[in-house]
DNA sequence: CAATCAAGCTTGTATATACAACTCTTGACC
DNA sequence: GGTCAAGAGTTGTATATACAAGCTTGATTG
C-alpha cells in the first residue's frame, strides 16, 4: 500500500479535478470559495486555500482577488504547449489563415498507425486530412488519426471552421503529448499539395496526445522547411 | 511604481535566489532550515516555509522530510528542457558517445549573429564548433556563439570532455531559452562533416539561451534527418 | 437618474500553534 | 564492537486567527 491516509487538501483537489474533467464545471465557472469549501469539507480555510492554490499553479483554475476562483480556459493551457495551434500562430503574425479539408472518413489502420494509437491492425480509426494556408500559401499538411472510442463525433465536424487540435482540446482538455520532429523528404502527393519540389526538405512533427483513457490521436504535421519553422519559448 | 511593499516571502525567495545565482551556495548545499530563516528574517515559520516551498516548485530547491532543504542539481532542471543534452540522450540509448572539437576561438560576428546575440556587428564573440558522434557515426554538428562578457572562460574549456551545453549550464544555471526548428539542406562543408549527401534533409535547431544579464549564447545544431529525430514529452 | 460611498464578499499575506512523519546522530546496552 | 533506542532536528499537515487588498452590489445622496 502506498498511503494510508491521503492529505485532506488532496481530497479537495481530486474533488475539483473530477468536476472539471467530467464537464460538470465549465470554463469560467465559478468554483466554490475558500469559505464554502471550508464548510463543505469541514477543514480550515488554509487547507481549502491550499487545494485551490495548487490547482491554480497547475493551470486548472484562475483566481482573482476580490471576485473569486474560476475554471481556467483550456486555451490558456495550450500556451504551455510547445507546438501550438497553427491558426493562432498565423493570426498572431497578423496574417490570414484558412484551411482546406481534404478528407474526413473512417479508415482501416495499418500496423504502424495501430501501434501508435494502441489499436489492433485492421481496426477502424477516424482520419482527417487538412491543409493549412497562411496568406493563401499552403504551409502545413495535417494528417490525423483519431481513436474512435474516445472521440465519437469526430467525423461530424467541419475542420475549416475549427482546427482538429482545437476540437480535440475541447473534447479531452486534460492531456499529455509526445512529439517527434524529423527532417524528411515528402512523397510526391504531399509535395504537390504543399507546392514544393520533391527535393525540398520538410519538417515533420508526429504528435501523439493522450488522455487518462489512452491515446486520443496521432497527428502527422508536414511543413516545407523553407516556409515554416517551429518556434518555442521555454523558461526553466 | 509597481509594488509599494513586496511580500515578506518574496524577499526571502530573492535572498535565496541570489545566493544560488551568485554561486555562493553550490549544488546539494544545505539551505537554512525553516526555523533558521524564521529567526534570520524575523518571520513566522509558515512564511519562511512558503518561500522554500515555492522555490522547490520552481525546481531550484529540493526538500526532504527529516533531513532538510538543498540546492537542486541543475542537471535535473535540464530534464524540463525540451531539447536535451545530446550526450545524455545517447548514453540513455545505451550507445557510445564522443565528441570532436573542430574549432574554439574568438571571432568577429556578422550582422545576423550580432542581432541574435545582442551585440554590435564586428564585436568579438567566442565561437566553438563541436561534432557529436553516436557509435562513431556523426550525428550532430554544434556551432555555438557565446557572449564573451557573460562567459569569460569559455575558450579555455575542452569540449570533448564536457559539452558546451553542460558547461554553460554550470556557469549560468538559471536561464530561459528560445528555440527555432527548421528543415534545411546543409551546405557542402557541413554535409561532408556529417557524411551525408547535399540533398539530404537536415534538422536545424537554433537555440538562444538567456540569463538575467542578457543573451548568453546562440547554438546552431544541425543533424541529418535520417539519423536523428527530436523527441519530447510534454505534460500539460 | 446618476454618481458616490459603504458593506460584504472574495482572495492575499502573515502569525502562532500543534502534532505527525521522517532522518540522523548519539549514547546506552548487550 | 555491534545493536538498538531515544532524542533532536527537519519537513509535512492542519487549524485558528487577524488584517490587508480588491471586486461587487446595493443603498444613499446629490
Amino acid at each position: 500500500m502506498t498511503k494510508l491516509k491521503p492529505a485532506k487538501y488532496t481530497i479537495i483537489k481530486q474533488y475539483i479535478c473530477e468536476k472539471i474533467e467530467s464537464g460538470q464545471w465549465f470554463e469560467h465557472s465559478k468554483v466554490p470559495s475558500e469559505n464554502e469549501l471550508t464548510e463543505q469539507f469541514s477543514v480550515s480555510r488554509m487547507t481549502a486555500r491550499r487545494a485551490l492554490q495548487e490547482l491554480t499553479e497547475q493551470g486548472l483554475l484562475v483566481r482573482s482577488q476580490g471576485s473569486g476562483t474560476f475554471v481556467a480556459t483550456f486555451k490558456s493551457q495550450s500556451s504551455l504547449l510547445e507546438i501550438r495551434n497553427i491558426a493562432d500562430e498565423i493570426h498572431e503574425r497578423g496574417h490570414q489563415y484558412h484551411a482546406q479539408q481534404l478528407a474526413l472518413q473512417s479508415v482501416d489502420v495499418n500496423e504502424e498507425i495501430a501501434i501508435l494509437l494502441s489499436l489492433k491492425t485492421g481496426d477502424k480509426a477516424y482520419f482527417s486530412s487538412v491543409l493549412h494556408f497562411e496568406n493563401e500559401v499552403a504551409i502545413q499538411l495535417e494528417q490525423r488519426f483519431v481513436n474512435p472510442k474516445l472521440v465519437a463525433h469526430y467525423l461530424t465536424q467541419d475542420f475549416t471552421k475549427i482546427t482538429p487540435h482545437e476540437y480535440l482540446s475541447s473534447e479531452a482538455p486534460l492531456t499529455e503529448a509526445t512529439h517527434e520532429v524529423e527532417a524528411i523528404l515528402a512523397n510526391a502527393d504531399v509535395c504537390k499539395l504543399l507546392n514544393i519540389t520533391e527535393s525540398a526538405p520538410c519538417l515533420q512533427v508526429k504528435r501523439r496526445t493522450w488522455s487518462s483513457q489512452g491515446v486520443v490521436s496521432l497527428a502527422i504535421l508536414t511543413s516545407p522547411g523553407n516556409k515554416y519553422r517551429l518556434g518555442s519559448h521555454l523558461v526553466f
